[in-house]
DNA sequence: CTGTTAGCGCTTTCAT
DNA sequence: ATGAAAGCGCTAACAG
């Protein structure tokens, strides 16, 4: 195979220049004792001189690890994935390691291509959305010792790094409620993916109809509610919000609309606005600066990207971060 | 130093678990000629069997090259850059190759440290959104056979996948002044950044620039025009806007405010919206959901990430892809 | 204190 | 058609 002379300066060739062998390169290079304060110097300035950089590759061949961590996400469509990403590169960074970015699509299998080719680079370790319902191979890297985070959904058996996805929609329907709606349309599409971990959002929706049936034993307890757990009824949910009343889904003045994801809000916002309630979730920077006015629950993505590298590089447990109900007008 | 039981299988165990020499595993697995079909299958067949995945960081070592394209860019709080990394993600990874993402945070000097540390990597290829004004180490990656594209600014000597941005606002403001506004606003308060590389925003201004002059010749000549071109300027406009008319901007019904990026889109909206004329840039998949009334440029982003992977590995040279101005009510 | 050497997993001659 | 061996750049163990 043709060698490309991309080589910058190695050991060797620092050795040479410095008229010793490349036991004693290595021993400066790296900070080991045994080695004479004056040869040390001499070699440490002529790697400085000639702009040495360690190869990486080699170091992590030789030494079965990288300085790379994995990351595996659906894509990066959703505002809530990109500062997670943020997040990660950044506390990843700081701590000297590079970020290996690969997308699923969505797709379980795609997932455990990624996974497997990561592996294959000596990744360091893997931080991972989950959409596969099977962990097992996440399990075996574990289990060899390569550290393994999931955020968004969890898996079981291994660390995650997140909010409680339960009581955070749980709360913010209570919000939702104590301000008078009565008519809740919960607009969950994803629940019909039921052969992919959507664990997050079955926790959201549990959340939603656990704040229902408790508001349900109290007095003014006529509340109605409707879970569009389906693209088609999605679609059609929107259709009838564009066409103005909706049958289905009963819409008047005391109805309100739960997204347990901005990306539906971005859907339906335009066709709400000012005429029905509406709750995101997720409360991110450009959302929240386009429509100031958008109430929801808000997901602390850049702590759960620093988490998550936390957990990953320290091998310490998983985390649960506190989230918060932003108010505004659209409730 | 520790050696984890990471290691998947080797084609060295292959060869024993075969009962054949490394060699002819090599010719197996690669597909090289030379090698009974029998002895092949049977390779195969085990190499399957064992999940077998070549270790990419030897391979990268052996051959001095890697299945790796370096990303440097800016950050990705702004969704241009978002769905352009997502395009190259998916280019990259249907063609065989995975990405490597660190972030400049607009800084020149972290952008080269990322270079080098890529370049330690034995990426493949670099594609960069540039902050830096000195290209020399780019240059020098192309002269060593490492090939390196620019995306958003461009830099001498090095190909570029983008579009026209001079065209693009000059298209685009002749556009607002088709619509009869008077008084343009242009929002870019970047100017203020001389020491970083901002080509793409003084193309931009010149853009401008050049579409008021060539209309001032005109008979309806009366163009009011005022660029915001620091971050001072651009707080105080902002604030002129939520407080109510603006003096220095002498806001009123003919004016309009122009932004080169939706970044300033995304501020000005709220404040401007039913009161001035706004034209965005960029025109993505989120604020085009969010605010479909929204004018502004598109920028094909999907096309441009796409490209420059092209760029990158079938050494091709600069492409500069179509535009278009997409129409709305905010115009 | 310093030099030598083996080896990480793979590719690639050169022999056989 | 197959095997043996060198080498990519670095680390670590062992000699001296």
């Amino acid at each position: 195979m043709k060698k490309l002379s991309n080589s910058r300066i190695t050991v060797k060739d620092l050795a040479r220049i410095c008229g010793v062998s490349i036991g004693t390169v290595d021993r400066a290079i790296n900070g080991r004792g045994g080695i004479n304060p004056d040869t040390k110097k001499r070699i440490l300035d002529a790697a400085e001189a000639n702009g040495f950089v360690k190869n990486q590759t080699a170091l992590s061949l030789s030494s079965g690890r990288s300085a790379l961590i994995g990351v595996i996400i659906t894509d990066l469509s959703n505002e809530f994935l990109t500062t997670i990403l943020t997040a990660i590169e950044s506390e990843a960074s700081a701590r000297g390691f590079s970020t290996l970015i690969m997308m699923s699509k969505y797709d379980p299998e795609r997932e455990l291509e990624c996974a497997a080719r990561m592996r294959s680079m000596n990744i360091a370790g893997l931080i991972v959305f989950p959409v596969t319902l099977d962990p097992g191979y996440y399990l075996d890297m574990i289990r060899r010792g390569i550290p393994v985070v999931t955020i968004g959904n969890r898996a079981d058996g291994i660390p995650f790094a997140g909010i409680d996805d339960f009581a955070a929609m749980k709360e913010g329907t209570g919000y939702v409620l104590s301000r008078g709606y009565r008519r809740l349309i919960y607009a969950a599409p994803l629940l019909q993916k039921t052969s992919q971990n959507i664990r997050a959002q079955l926790l959201r929706r549990d959340g939603f109809l656990a704040a229902v049936e408790s508001f349900g034993s109290g007095a003014e307890a006529d509340v109605e509610y409707h879970v569009v757990d389906s693209y088609d009824k999605y679609r059609r949910m929107l259709a009838e919000l564009e066409s103005g009343a909706g049958r289905d889904c009963s819409f008047d003045a005391g109805t309100a609309l739960i997204c347990p994801s901005d990306a539906y809000t971005a859907d339906c916002l335009p066709l709400v606005r000012g005429r029905y309630g509406l709750m995101g979730f997720d409360r991110l920077p450009l959302i929240g600066r386009l429509i100031p006015e958008l109430a929801g629950v808000a997901y602390p993505t850049a702590e759960i990207g620093k988490a998550a590298v936390g957990i990953l590089l320290d091998r310490t447990d998983s985390i649960l971060l506190p989230f918060k109900i932003v108010p505004g007008e659209t409730i």
